[in-house]
DNA sequence: CTCGACCGGTCGAG
DNA sequence: CTCGACCGGTCGAG
């Protein structure tokens, strides 16, 4: 028998015999994957171990997926890697295409971080020293997925910073923090978010709005989800025309030009 | 049509039409989810804006990987996030298997980090105070996968830090520090490799042994791998019986505990 | 070419 | 139940 069929049949049978003798399947799968390999290598002592352990990969597949064909596999999961890399870009662009339809008449528009981060460069963006530094850092790290600017006499001002996501699940925990220090830094803060199904615990819920012991303040000014199952306080639903993103948004660049120095987490959208 | 299908149809087409007018295909697949969304939002105004997201996705995963079946593609993709977080511990357990039926006759054993960190709250490990506090930071952090102890007058010491990969590729990188300063702590410090693919760029091979410019000292006293087609300087070849590791590790025993204050970065075993 | 960042079901230990 | 950590081909910008 050639190394490979040893192995898929050996972690077949190591994994039965473990969950016979009453193991758990966590358990079994690790005995079986382990003891395979020391198996295999004792009875294929010239097939390098890397092999083995490819063809030890293998099995634990089948069993777990029922699919035993190794091209099968590796396609989708290397499919599954290019889905997780750019579908997060695609659902800012579309965020920022969809948005600009309505804002850019008003002289607002969405940036992605890339875009934001050349005017930066280039110097074309307004703001005050402070304001560029504190948001160079942003970039530097990643934090926000989008930013959102207002023109004033000729002169772009970024006002808010936007995470988008798609599914935040439990990372919601991580996106509150960056985006109470940007509504500590007088900017408007927001998040997009396609799937609100996270939002039917209550810890979410107040991890938006705020008002309970573990969190005492709002972590956003607002947040669009693409449902109107989740609408509580500043949850907001919007649907292909973003249209409370965009109600307030308006009102947040008029607000931030006007009285920038009161723009802090407490400020609401008087739209809803 | 119902949206799934309207989905999968309006992504080919978009991102056929895309290529055809010559652009990329990472620019491609990227406009064709960014519009396939808005198309299909705009068409299916009642459907749950998620369950569009997951369409487009199957639409994704199809055009990549050819398979078409979604429950085919969750299947693989859970089996494979099981393979990712299980396999790591199966391999630490097999090395640690391996290496104590020849290690354990001469007073030594490899632990695992769970084996030592209880070992550290029954205090039952006899290192000064400063090396438990120092193994302590390193287990809160995850820094290492294995330790590796030694009994003298009945008195169980670490004397070793050992991280077991199973593939490593650019994250040799990351390992190198951590590694750095168990030996600066006056730790044997190793690594085990179950694929030395990396080791063929000249990059990885300093990264080990130093003497040059980029690395000009050796990250680890010895790094086994299984194989014997990337041996040179601290690069070790080993098989099932972990011959060399084993021998290191009782040189390295004895060195630890005669002569611990000169077991820095320069140690070196004799066995080849 | 290089190289950092991406994700999410599962594991494992509460 | 909760919740932090795991990985690795791909993306994207050098």
């Amino acid at each position: 028998m050639n190394f490979f069929d040893y192995c898929i049949q050996t972690y077949a049978q190591l994994f039965l015999e473990a969950t016979k003798v009453g193991h758990d399947e966590r358990f079994s799968q690790k005995q079986a994957i382990r003891d395979t390999m020391i198996s295999a290598m004792r009875n294929y002592p010239t097939v390098e171990v890397a092999d083995i352990w490819k063809a030890v990969y293998s099995a634990h597949m089948d069993r777990k997926s029922g699919i035993a064909n190794p091209d099968i596999i590796k396609k989708v999961v290397s499919a599954e890697n290019s889905w997780k890399k750019s579908s997060g870009h695609a659902f800012e662009e579309m965020i920022k295409v969809l948005g600009n339809i309505s804002l850019e008449p008003h002289g607002i528009r969405i940036l992605l971080q890339k875009d934001l981060k050349i005017l930066i460069e280039k110097q074309t963006i307004a703001n005050e020293v402070r304001d560029i530094s504190w948001l160079k850092e942003q970039i530097g790290a990643s934090v926000f997925d989008l930013y959102i600017t207002v023109l004033q006499e000729g002169k772009e001002y970024v006002y808010g910073c936007i995470q988008s996501k798609t599914s935040i699940r439990d990372r919601v925990t991580r996106d509150r923090e960056p985006s109470m220090q940007a509504m500590q830094a007088f900017f408007w803060s927001v998040a997009i978010c396609l799937d609100g199904d996270f939002l039917k615990l209550p810890k979410f819920i107040s991890m938006v709005n705020g008002n309970t012991t573990g969190h005492k303040l709002n972590g956003w000014h607002g947040m669009y989800v693409f449902s109107d199952r989740y609408t509580v306080g500043r949850i907001y639903p919007i649907d292909i025309d973003l249209d409370l993103f965009v109600a307030h948004a308006k009102e947040a660049a008029e607000e931030w030009l006007q009285r920038r120095q009161w723009f802090n987490h407490e400020w609401k959208a008087d739209q809803k």
